[in-house]
RNA sequence: GGAGACGUGUCCGAGUGGUUGAAGGAGCACGCCUGGAAAGUGUGUAUAUGGGAAACUGUAUCGCGAGUUCGAAUCUCGCCGUCUCCGCCA
């Protein structure tokens, strides 16, 4: 959530980054700084008429004290008088209120200057390609039939037991992602990242902290009967760990890691992009978060950027790394560095890591700050990225190291696999 | 799921309708004391937001929300959480 003083102060800054991120209500700014207005003089009336009913107490109390019995009850009668103007007040107020937080809410965080300009996936700009496309052998499958030759993953039961999009992992292919998993915490937590196991299922105000409420409510799964959401990543319990605390400057960066399961509505989605481990609506990751000193947030996102880009060139996967243009990073975003890995059977890029910088726009929410060295309160700067998303990992891994006699692993991952080969 | 107890500041802990943003203690910060430290001692020590150059000051906050009252940490209701006992259970 965008802070409304630093709009007011930068309103022309505000729209000129808004359309960078293609908003199209960009009226919105100007309708709130009006509203804002008004809310200030109801606030300040109503807190007035509060002043004198309190100190207008506190003299009944001294009236009641000297026995006055009187002068306090006319004391009352005027207070009771205030109260009722103040009550109108209020309820204007109260619909002000919501009226703002509604449509503030609606603003998307301001992308930062080094975002490129354009609208679709295909404006976003290739920062670096890394590692080599592998030249596979004739027979070279996609990963969904090596995935049944070899019987890593058994899609059709796992749609028997809870639908399509749902992968039921098997033998190596189950042994292979935990392998992943065990690497990559330990990865992490080799980094300085300390790791955690969070709940998967969140609260509504948990949910609202990272942004997924309100407006994304479509896309995560909904336990209606307990109030509660699947996590759709890590990100979003882990995130609010820090939710409504002043952190000591001391503590700062807090670095954070989180094997998880992540749970994906996904609805609307289909067609090739949905083949194989390409889209689930149950997958694994592990994610990296930090909270930074405002001042350091994107130095920190280059050396979050740093860290996922040399576990894939561990993985030996050959990736390139994008910088999101406007109209293509998430509403809640400063500046997106997505990392895709080319899965060469499918010949194609898939998203395996997004890194972002969210400045103050999800700490605002959750009410995450720390004391700087004046002594002021100050929103502390949330980034976050993923280091990696299985599936898709796992996708890149089989086409792009598949041979005749199996599958190669990684050096790095041999010894949490135990072998150097998938075989048949 | 049933019964009961509880939820106060960084922590412990007082407070059951009236100048209580909240006693007392611990911790922490700064100072005194000391050769240095400990002990002792003095002062200070929440957050948000409005006004003000500042000093200062209005408002809100004692789990969260609503209500009663001139006035609520204190009374009432709802919710959340913690603990104990019972039930169930990996």
């Amino acid at each position: 959530m965008l802070q409304i003083n630093f709009i007011k102060q930068n309103a022309d800054l505000v729209k000129e980054r808004l359309a960078v991120k293609h908003f199209g209500q960009i009226g919105l700014v100007d309708e709130l700084l009006q509203m804002d207005e008004e809310l200030r003089k109801q606030r300040l009336a109503s807190e007035n008429l509060q002043a004198s009913v309190n100190s207008a107490s506190k003299e009944i109390c001294a009236l009641m004290a000297k026995g006055e019995k009187e002068a306090a009850e006319e004391k009352k009668a005027a207070v009771t008088a205030w109260k009722e103007e103040q009550s109108g007040i209020k309820i204007s107020l109260q619909a002000l209120e919501d009226d703002f937080t509604a449509k503030i809410l609606q603003l998307p965080n301001l992308p930062h200057t080094s975002v490129p300009r354009g609208k679709t996936p295909e404006d976003n700009e290739v920062v670096l390609e890394g590692g080599s496309i592998p030249t596979l052998f004739a027979d070279a499958k996609p990963h969904w039939e090596i995935i049944k030759d070899y019987d890593l993953v058994d899609f059709e039961t796992g749609a028997k037991l809870a639908g399509s999009g749902f992968a039921l992992f098997k033998g190596k292919g189950a042994k292979l992602q935990r392998a992943l998993i065990q690497y990559f915490l330990d990865y992490n937590t080799a980094a300085g990242y300390t790791e955690y196991a969070p709940p998967l299922m969140v609260n509504e105000a948990t949910a609202y902290g990272t942004g997924q409420l309100p407006d994304k409510e479509g896309q995560m799964y909904h336990v209606t009967e307990d109030k509660l959401y699947l996590i759709p990543t890590a990100e979003v319990p882990v995130t609010n760990v820090y939710a409504n605390s002043i952190i000591r400057e001391s503590d700062l960066p807090i670095k954070m890691t989180a094997y998880s399961s992540c749970f994906r509505r996904e609805a609307g989605s289909f067609g090739s992009d949905v083949r194989g481990l390409n889209r689930l609506h149950q997958f694994e990751k592990v994610e990296v978060i930090q909270l930074v000193k405002a001042s350091h947030s994107y130095q920190t996102l280059e050396e979050m950027v740093n860290h996922v880009e040399r576990l894939l060139q561990f993985l030996e996967l050959p990736y390139r790394i994008l910088r999101l243009c406007g109209g293509d990073m998430s509403f809640t975003s400063a500046l997106t560095y997505d990392f895709e890995v080319f899965s060469a059977a499918q010949q194609k890029w898939l998203e395996v890591s997004s890194v972002s910088n969210f400045e103050t726009f999800q700490t605002n929410r959750m009410k995450i700050r720390y004391k700087n060295e004046e002594g002021k309160t100050e929103l502390v700067h949330s980034l976050n990225g993923s280091s990696l998303a299985l599936p898709r990992i796992i996708a890149a891994l089989l086409e792009n190291n598949q041979s005749e006699n199996g599958i190669h692993v990684p050096k790095a991952l041999q010894r949490y696999f135990g072998a150097a080969l998938i075989e048949r």
